[in-house]
DNA sequence: CTTGACCCTCCAGTAACAGGAACCTTTACT
DNA sequence: AGTAAAGGTTCCTGTTACTGGAGGGTCAAG
């Protein structure tokens, strides 16, 4: 299989696949063309990671989750505790990015929005000095 | 003023600060010795880049709040569109990452989490054929 | 006169690719 | 046989907003 057909069978674009070949995902041969020919189990492997990018996971994690998966032996607890940690990123950025909005939307609803230059944004940026009569 | 006493000042590190001189934020004085010199005026400036990089504003977003900062005729509706811009962004990337949450939640509620090899968040991962009996 | 705290510049690295140049191969069509 | 499009290759640069570190000058105190 070309890279095309990989590209579209996994969802991924040809040069994401290049990289990941580039980083040790995926050892395709190559034909007398120098053309990269993908076998079922790379195709399956490159899907995988489709999928765990999708959800979010770093290529670090990728990487342990694909070892895992490999891995016949495996305990599900290994595999839940990257997951969970993930998880417990996302919750982290999740909280992050909604102090952030709930301080942003109350400067928004202050400001006017109209053609005079006072502005509650601007001075909260400002800091004290343009606030209070300090 | 010398530059430790700026980070002290404005809540940033050096390092940020003259990467800031170097994308043309400011443009300290130097000494006969090669210090950069910050007046009260650069202060001012980095203490509202601290401030406006802390609400999650890019770079870019700074420089067009920082000449609006500085236009004393600006239109505070022009500084309302970029905050606007930013809060949209910020809602966006919420939804996302709400949205991963759940689907990870799921599958880690899922996991039994022990020592045996057979785990939903992999099966998962795996597509379709790691689920259904096709 | 030395020690330690500052300061300087320049280079490399980060995460995970994307865009594009320059070039080769295959396929289809005339 | 010629050729043009489509798809493949490698290599280099750029992205975001810094951070770390090497190698080296400067300043204040004792």
């Amino acid at each position: 299989m070309n890279i095309g057909d990989v590209a579209e069978a996994s969802g991924l674009p040809a040069k994401t696949i290049r990289y990941y070949e580039e980083i040790g995902f995926v050892r395709p041969a190559r034909g007398r063309n120098g053309y990269r020919d993908f076998g079922e189990n790379e195709v399956h492997k490159l899907t995988f990671l489709a999928r765990a990018r999708s959800l979010g996971f770093t290529i670090d994690d990728c990487r342990a989750l694909l070892s895992l998966y490999e891995d016949r032996g495996r305990a599900s607890a290994d595999v839940k505790t990257v997951a969970e940690h993930h998880l417990r990123r996302i919750n982290a950025k999740i909280a992050e990015l909604e102090g952030l909005r709930s301080t942003l939307a109350r400067l928004v609803a202050r400001c006017h929005g109209d053609d005079r230059p006072d502005c509650p944004i601007l001075d909260d940026l400002a800091g004290p000095r343009g606030r209070s009569g300090t």
